[in-house]
DNA sequence: ATGTCC
């Protein structure tokens, strides 16, 4: 049986591309041709596909065919993109790699692209780089937004000495398990209740409908990959405006976003997008929805969601955790770095400010720019600079990929700069290990600019997703 | 980033 089961490889083998040809083959499939093989089924599939014009009336294979019938329609009115890209800011060349460039610059030859800069921590990612900013007028593009709507960071001040940490290392360790959920499908064992879960927009769209369930069951977990909750030191230095004296207190950071809900609004926008706007093949990454359409707005609607989502669950996890350590914060500083705006600009018009990985740093805009499981990170205070379009950057940025740290770094080499830190660190995992990212003080050292740090703060207890 | 394809 196992073998009748088609695979998006088995499809892909067949030049089925897009995700919704793929999606609506193996739905059609697996309903009304279940008791043919796999070869049977691909068989058909592949004769869909090549001669599509003789199924379009077929019951079942017809909606198929118009799949690839209505591509090759479509391709003829293509969106044309500008000759020459934009210009656009950088902050910390030295720092970036060549290909990022070349993204930014095609995202500046969209028609919609106004204005764009990157940060010192950009690197590759899918349509517009991480550590990108891009300015529109009157349209989003999911994936300058990012795959996780609404990733942020949040601070937990707290007006009590560090040493609190040491002294009750057990009960802050015990916290961190009890009361942090990391990876995928896992719940938390304490009942989770935030008035988000009875936001009207989840009973507005189909979609939304569908993504209630799995926004109730991850409320206050934090998912995978650089993701963390930790408790450390908090230094306020001077210029810092939280009512307290210069000097180091107890914190909380974490750093997460909206979890499959934000996935799954992503993932459908960005669909709907690539149908709607009709960009060459290279750039379909960068397909975008025009805000005064339905599918515009709606996607509007569905960000900010997930961008309050993913407020609560920090606020979720901060809450159990203070609950659970009989503490209560003084401050909050947070910020979405993978968000959209509608910010005026120096001209006094409105654009869409897209930051994929950039913090808002507004004149007087608090943010945090976090350091790595060992390597201090910032508060810092916005400067407003308009060639950055108000941003900078939202961590030192990778230096190494996953599987560069995994095949250069040992487990015990990590240890090492833990114990040499006096960090520890509840899950983790080599690939993101200190050395896999760039010195984040002389990433800070490119943005001078753009932000005034009001604060460091240093991991002492670190919580992740096991690697 | 993500029950990593409905």
């Amino acid at each position: 049986m196992g073998n009748h089961k088609l695979r998006g490889k088995d499809l892909k083998n067949i030049n089925y591309e897009t995700d919704k040809a793929k999606s609506l083959a193996i739905d059609i499939m697996s309903m009304h041709y279940k008791h043919y093989t796999k070869q049977e089924k691909l068989k058909v599939l592949l004769d869909v596909k090549n001669n599509p014009e003789h199924y379009l009336s077929d019951p079942i294979l017809g909606v198929l065919a118009s799949e690839f019938t209505c591509r090759s329609l479509k391709s003829k009115k293509e969106v044309q993109l500008l000759k020459a890209p934009g210009e656009f800011k950088v902050f910390g060349r030295k720092h970036i790699a060549d290909q990022t460039y070349q993204q930014m610059d095609l995202a500046m030859s969209l028609p919609i692209a106004e204005r764009g800069a990157l940060m010192p921590d950009a690197h590759m990612g899918y349509g517009l780089p991480i550590g990108g900013v891009l300015a529109t007028r009157n349209a989003v593009v999911p994936y300058g937004v990012g795959l996780d709507i609404g990733c942020r960071m949040s601070l937990s001040l707290f007006d009590i000495a560090p040493g609190y940490l040491k002294r009750k290392n057990y009960q802050f360790k015990m916290a961190l398990k009890e009361r942090t959920c990391f990876g995928s499908g896992g719940v938390l064992s304490i009942q989770q209740d935030h008035e988000i879960l009875d936001r009207k927009e989840f009973t507005t769209t189909p979609l939304l409908r569908q993504l209630h369930g799995k926004a109730v069951k991850q409320l206050g977990t934090s998912g995978s990959g650089n993701h963390f909750v930790e408790f450390g030191e908090v230094e306020l230095v001077d210029g810092h405006d939280f009512g307290m004296p210069l000097g180091k207190y107890l914190g909380l950071l974490s750093h997460s976003g909206s979890r499959g809900l934000g996935a799954g609004i992503a993932r459908h926008y960005t669909g709907i997008a690539r149908e709607k706007c009709l960009l060459p093949n290279y750039a379909q990454h960068f397909a975008w929805l025009n805000l005064d359409t339905e599918e515009g707005m709606e996607y509007w609607m569905a960000m900010n969601l997930a961008g309050d989502y993913a407020k609560a669950c920090h606020d979720q996890i901060h809450r159990h955790l203070c609950k659970y350590l009989g503490i209560k914060p003084v401050a909050t500083v947070e910020n979405h770095h993978n968000f959209a705006w509608k910010e005026k600009i120096e001209t006094g018009e409105t654009l869409v400010i897209h930051r994929k990985g950039a913090t808002p740093a507004g004149k007087g805009v608090l943010g945090i720019i976090p350091g790595s499981m060992t390597a201090t990170g910032y508060i810092v205070r916005g400067k407003g600079e308009q060639s950055s379009l108000s941003s900078a950057s939202h961590g030192a940025g990778r230096k190494m990929s996953r599987a560069q740290a995994k095949n250069s770094y040992t487990k015990s080499a990590l240890k090492k700069v833990l114990s040499k830190a006096g960090v520890s660190l509840i899950g983790g995992g080599i690939d993101e290990a200190p050395i896999a990212y760039k010195d984040l003080d002389e990433v800070m050292a490119s943005q001078t600019d753009l932000v005034d740090v009001i604060g460091r703060f240093t991991p002492k207890i670190v919580r992740m997703d096991k690697a």
